[in-house]
RNA sequence: GCACCCGUAGCUCAAUUGGAUAGAGCACUUGACUACGAAUCAAGAGGUUUCAGGUUCGAGUCCUGACGGGUGCACCA
């Protein structure tokens, strides 16, 4: 399915049989040979580096390799012409038949097309969001819930087994105020006047509700009791309500969760005290006291001992601690015990996604989790830079501490949740990136996410109009599939099939790099070539997507429109957004 | 002070994981609508890839060191 890797394919076979018939060593090692296609298009449809990269090894120089690869690749029945360039290049021409073929298989794939078996099942957990349970999400979850997202669609397209898992910190010191916020407002619903929200409480007016559905559900049953008889209990209470606000939050962003997994359970089944008992097995803890940081307030440093993991065996700068000076744990260890438990439920490959302000935890959870899976579980962390919300080109300021941020329904509820996702994914990851609540909704160019559903909605259009100017056109697949596109040779219709080709491999190689943003890119750039196509039209009527004397050519571009839109709709479909078929 | 991320056209960003002459958009200049959606398209101009070394057939990409920006730095989560 993927061209290029058949390509490869062939051009080892090439390989091979030139090995058997003395032209080149044997035990050559082949794995950095390449086929791709060339950045610049006047090199042909597919190029291959195999002469450069095997002539140190076979001790011949590269164009001399080059040459005998190429005078065997031209017997292929694919291959149109070969030609040597630069320092060793083979650059391939494929007959344009082979091309037209791929665009049958486009149309039957529809939108599975670039499916690929890659992880062969294998299974990954990418957790995401995992915000803590003391308020609705804001903007600044968004990023990281639609990255996570998106990835997740990504990998489980090219092959992996997917879970999709939002990790909820339900027993810290937060979620205890938490509680006490939530009190203060019970208290406020059975009518007492409780003033300003005193320093330490979280201020926000979304506890009113946990308040009032406190008292519905227990009236004043709590009221004048001591904290630590209504606590534990309110303390369930008002996590297990936000949980609810931030999974209908989620909803509306189009993000679901395969699974919620509670720290607070996993502490109480005992969980940390198993990576304990696991660590000091490996003697891989011990007492001891830390060095004061650098650079950082050093008159509130005070040595103590503390049982500290040694990290700086796996490579952390300093060895961590895991228990505080009150003998509880960190926040530290009830981690090491989810990542555990993710590996021991079978997920050796283990994917988070979190804030830049994490970065610098990144270090000793991978330690954590090389020293607990004797190096055979792999965590790879996405850090999600700041998303600067903008409007009209000015910053708008949010203050998490007076309770005055931007809640992410309300932009969901303003510009909508597609946009918001397609946006969140224009930039990597690990670069910021400035979200204009203007700009996002803007119908020009510059603004990505209308000009890729703009030409699926062209295309549609397109189609639509095709069939009151040709009523007996047949549009269906099977028909679109076999029709002869011989007629399709004009440069812009091969240079969009072929971009139409890239998508397997694009998909592959983004979603091995744990890349989704590249998508995004790719479909701007499949958008532009569709348009391109389109205004040539203005210029060549013959070149009009719709040629009305000729109802052969038009059916030929019908089976193209319709590929291009499906290739779309498919990458959209990873971003979890509705392609549109029309733009209002 | 230490660690991690980043540094590419005036601005916002790409660059097929080390490939050939570094590409898009915005802005600027010039052109294309009696025609399938001009909400679009074509062309021009714009660069010592922050700097200095190194690795090799080949470096924006990898290594070292500067410089500049961001983030984080014991018993918070």
């Amino acid at each position: 399915m993927n061209v290029f890797k058949d390509l490869r394919t062939k051009v080892v076979a090439q390989l091979e049989a030139m090995v058997a018939a003395g032209e080149i060593p044997n035990g050559l090692d082949f794995s950095r040979v390449a086929a791709e296609p060339p950045r610049d298009p006047s090199h042909g449809d597919a190029a291959t580096n195999a002469a450069m990269v095997l002539s140190k090894a076979a001790k011949m120089k590269p164009r001399d390799i080059a040459d005998k690869l190429g005078a065997r690749l031209e017997t292929l029945d694919v291959v149109k012409s070969v030609e040597i360039a630069g320092p060793g290049f083979i650059n391939l021409r494929l007959d344009h038949n082979f091309w037209f073929e791929q665009v049958s298989t486009i149309l039957k794939a529809g939108r599975s097309y670039g499916d690929s078996d890659m992880g062969e099942g294998e299974k990954v957990n990418v957790e995401y969001v995992s915000a803590n349970p003391t308020g609705p999400l804001t903007v600044g979850h968004a990023r990281g819930a639609i990255v996570g997202d998106a990835l997740a669609s990504l990998l489980s397209k090219v092959g992996y087994d997917v879970c999709r898992e939002y990790y909820i910190n339900d027993a810290g010191n937060q979620v205890n105020v938490l509680a006490n916020s939530a009190y203060l407002r019970y208290r406020e619903a059975l009518g007492e006047d409780i003033g300003e929200i005193p320093e330490g409480f979280y201020p926000g007016e979304y506890l009113k509700d946990v308040g009032k559905a406190l008292v519905d559900r227990d009236g004043d049953k709590w009221l004048g009791k001591e904290e630590s008889e209504w606590l534990s209990e309110v303390r369930k209470f008002a996590i297990d309500h936000l949980m609810l606000v931030i999974r209908d939050d989620l909803a509306a962003l189009g993000v679901v969760m395969s699974l919620y997994s509670s720290e607070r359970a996993l502490v109480e089944a005992g969980g940390v005290d198993e990576v304990m008992t696991l660590l000091e097995e490996n003697k891989l803890v011990y007492t001891g006291v830390l060095e004061p940081p650098k650079g950082k307030k050093p008159d509130e440093w005070e040595a103590r001992p503390q049982t500290l993991f040694r990290s700086t065996d796996f490579g952390d700068d300093v060895d961590r601690p895991i228990k505080k000076s009150d003998g509880s744990w960190t926040y530290f260890a009830g981690d090491m015990a989810y990542h555990l438990d993710k590996y021991r439920r079978g997920f050796h490959n283990m994917i988070n996604v979190w804030g830049a302000d994490h970065g610098g935890y990144i270090k000793r959870m991978q330690s954590a989790v090389t020293a607990m899976t004797e190096g055979k579980g792999s965590l790879d962390v996405k850090v999600c830079q700041l998303v600067n919300l903008m409007r009209g080109g000015e910053l708008v300021k949010m203050s998490k501490r007076s309770g005055n941020f931007i809640t992410l329904r309300s932009v969901i509820d303003e510009v909508g949740k597609d946009v918001v996702r397609f946006i969140m994914l224009t930039r990597k990851n690990d670069a910021s990136l400035d979200f204009d609540l203007e700009k996002v909704v803007e119908q020009s160019r510059d603004n990505p996410v209308f000009y890729v559903q703009y030409a699926h909605a062209r295309s549609c259009s397109v189609l639509k109009h095709s069939l009151s100017e040709f009523p007996d056109l047949d549009l269906s697949i099977d028909a679109l599939a076999k029709t002869d596109l011989s007629e399709l040779n004009s440069d812009g219709e091969l240079i969009l099939i072929r971009k139409l080709c890239e998508w397997p491999r694009l998909l592959e190689s983004a979603g091995e790099a744990h890349e989704p943003h590249r998508i995004a890119f790719y479909l701007y750039d499949l958008a532009a070539e569709l348009h391109g196509l389109w205004t040539k039209g203005k210029d060549n009527a013959r070149l009009r997507f719709i040629v009305s004397d000729d109802q052969e050519l038009t059916q030929a571009r019908m089976a193209l429109v319709k590929a291009t839109s499906m290739v779309i709709a498919s990458g959209l479909e990873v971003f979890g957004i509705e392609p549109v078929e029309e733009m209002r």
